[in-house]
DNA sequence: GCCAACGTTGGC
DNA sequence: GCCAACGTTGGC
């Protein structure tokens, strides 16, 4: 069986509900509580072990790239859709009907300088960047191997 | 706080 | 299956 290629992506939170340092307490981390259909095909049929993955801070100052991790599993059932009192509740998505889907994630290291929005705007070779797109507000987002490549370089 | 862009829902 | 209404995201 051939192998198959590593792929890239960026994933967005809000680091007043999770940030990169969590992670990096955290170690490793399920990305649950995604509900956006696109998002989630990603997670389920897409992500693999070894995935690289930028991790983006939004609705913050400065909004930025901030660091580097790893997927770590393949996509899963997200069991915060069995919880009532879970904000991302879904009595429709059980483990015999799964709907939503998370994947684990783990810590890999944080840029002495995160690349701010601004920055990441400017920057030669970036300007096909999902995020970088007017009206791109996917949480999980594909990035190219030339993306990654400049992206991933900062120390 | 505003609002553009987009996704989802539900009436028909 | 269309599309108006509504909700959410997220940059500004």
């Amino acid at each position: 069986m051939a192998e198959r290629k590593r792929q890239y992506w960026l994933l967005k939170s809000e680091p007043t509900s999770y940030s990169l340092d969590d992670l990096k307490r955290d170690g490793t981390t399920a990305w649950t509580g995604v509900r956006n259909y696109q998002a989630r095909n990603y997670m389920r049929d897409d992500m693999k072990p070894g995935d690289g993955v930028l991790f983006y801070h939004s609705s913050t100052d400065p909004m930025a790239i901030v660091g580097v991790c790893e997927i770590t599993s393949v996509g899963k059932f997200d069991e915060t859709a069995l919880d009532p009192k879970d904000h991302h509740y879904d009595p429709k998505s059980t483990p015999q009907n799964p709907i939503w889907f998370a994947v684990d994630v783990k810590y890999k290291r944080t840029f002495a300088e995160p690349i701010t929005l601004t920055e990441a705007k400017s920057m030669k070779g970036l300007e096909k960047m999902v995020l970088l797109q007017k009206g791109s507000r996917l949480s999980i987002q594909p990035v190219t191997d030339k993306e990654w490549e400049i992206i991933s370089k900062r120390k």
